[in-house]
DNA sequence: GATGAATGAGATTTCATTCAT
DNA sequence: GATGAATGAAATCTCATTCAT
């Protein structure tokens, strides 16, 4: 492991725990066994190891959830294919997401912030992609007559608030997310099924 | 209006503005036309500010919420007041609200944090409301039959999500709450309407 | 003495021995017997303390030049009477002045500086006094003809140029004044004296 | 361009346009298309660097100087053609001369400076050749009574003095070395001329 | 000769908080 | 109750320099 690598990882470790704020420099750099300096050597300043993950999480995210609706199905297959993932992708990612759907909004979508755009378009693009899934399910059939856009920002809305109950909630949350998948499917199947 | 308003009022404009970190005792003193010391007189820390907020908004959100089922009706149409109660509380306290969305994760939920408790049974209490409505739909045959606590759950996720959406995302998002509505009660009224 | 001259008289004497670069704000407090915040609450900044003397100084060598031709006399008398007065100026606070003449070039004549213009609005002020006594020379007969502005600032270079001999330069060097007054006189009097 | 020479241009282009210490090897080496270590290796510092603009400028000033006296001519015409070449030089070598005018007083001229004596060496060569210039009016009758090494040191302060009014000063500053080698000529020449 | 990742010592600055008035 | 000067602990970041390759 690079010690680029080693800096992420300890970063990600300690940011999950105590927070991006509270999470000192020094404190990085002797979990990852480098002096204070190769930190900003790689990284340039302490917001930069936040932009890295989040850069990295997102991409992922985006790439793999694409791979998601390539296969075919119906529209509602798809939307729930996604869902699934999205659902997979946070407990496989579990630190990393726990640091972006906690600290990310309170540093980076501040108005002034340059990384604010950053998220946006990557919001933009998972609505997009769940309201296209949205319109070709009203195509197929397998979907009613809603509106695609604003359904997918429900969507996109139920998963984010889910996330971040199953994140940051008391550990005795259940496990929603085959339920909340059964709720969407529920709302937006054609009546005769 | 008291000094101790004039810092609250100062707070929460700074706070919403440039997050609780980034936000100096210096600064809300100054906003507030009192000096630093008044607001350690009235509050004892600066965290001491935000619990203020927290108290106040969670206290008014829960007795207004309450109220919104106490007017009999339907299982589901208490649950559908309540959603609505909602979308109009954000909107009337949105700087409000969101300092606590944004905000407060970052810094009460922390596993040692002292507020932690607070806000855990807060949201506790909201998820027991909507679990009671949704048994009581059951019950009067407004509801289909949906567990109760996982379903209560993921309509407040979808609540919590889409105020994120709300209030942190960008401003070309449009009012979700009707539609969001809507898509609840698809959802959850029985087949036979 | 209040702190914020105690500072003030720390820094001088530091920054005269060690330069204002080499100079740390920690040094300054502990020559002042202040703790290092003290000195960024007076003076929001290290370059702060700096801008403060010189301020302070501009100010005052302004106002006692001014003065000095104010007693009427011919040009030339207060041609003579200015440059003894700045030669006397810098002996007094030769701390303050070697600062200044070292110092303040390299830190705030960058042409990104803020307080460039500050500098040079002082400069400006100084050379028109000289300028101005110049002239009157002219009229009443105690200074040939030569071209005022461009005189004065050739007065304003061999001042400046002989402080910075005398405070930088060895010590060796011999005090030159009475026989700069002397050569200045030499080449500004009218030929039949 | 060999990579040394590189090295030396970009570093005389950044200390001119920010000064000595607000330039860091970093951008000297991306200026320079060289990386950071190879400073290192042709210089041994960040000093070294400037060390060496420092003495090949002296060696070469000192030279030129030189050979302007050797072409004979009386002791004032000495004085003027030294006069005349100052001006000359440090148009021609003018970001060099900046850098060495002005930053080197505030980093070698401190008394513990390994440098300070090489500086005033070199300052007391120029003297000794105004000074021998003078004595040699003196003689030939071409320069008044003056005290010889008191009027090279004045001389030189001149030359300092307006050498940092055109470096340093606004760009409105007119060209003064006519005016002052004028100044200077009626300042010295015998009254009977 | 050339590189650039790594270092580590240290500097400036921030800021919540205290306390004498 | 109100003030604001003073504090001091700590944090981020800078940067010349080294050294293995």
């Amino acid at each position: 492991m690079s010690r680029k690598e080693s800096i992420l990882d300890a970063a990600t470790q300690l940011f999950a725990r105590k927070g991006f704020e509270a999470t000192t420099t020094a404190a990085v750099a002797e979990a990852a066994g480098v002096s204070e300096g190769t930190i900003f050597h790689h990284f340039k300043s302490k917001d930069g190891v936040l932009v890295h993950i989040l850069h990295e999480m997102t991409i992922l995210y985006c790439k793999e959830l694409q791979a998601e609706t390539s296969e075919a199905g119906s529209g509602m297959d798809e939307i729930e294919r996604m869902m699934r993932f999205h659902f997979r992708f946070i407990l496989k990612h579990s630190l990393k997401s726990l640091v972006i759907f906690r600290d990310i909004p309170s540093h980076f979508l501040k108005l002034d912030s340059p990384h604010r755009q950053f998220v946006i378009d990557h919001a933009s693009r998972v609505v997009k992609l769940f309201s296209e899934s949205i319109e070709r399910g009203r195509s197929d059939g397998s979907i009613r007559e809603v509106p695609a856009r604003e359904t997918a920002l429900i969507l996109r809305g139920l998963l984010i608030g889910l996330t971040r109950l199953k994140l940051l909630g008391p550990p005795e949350v259940p496990d929603l997310s085959r339920e909340a998948i059964e709720f969407c499917r529920r709302s937006l199947v054609t009546d005769a099924r």
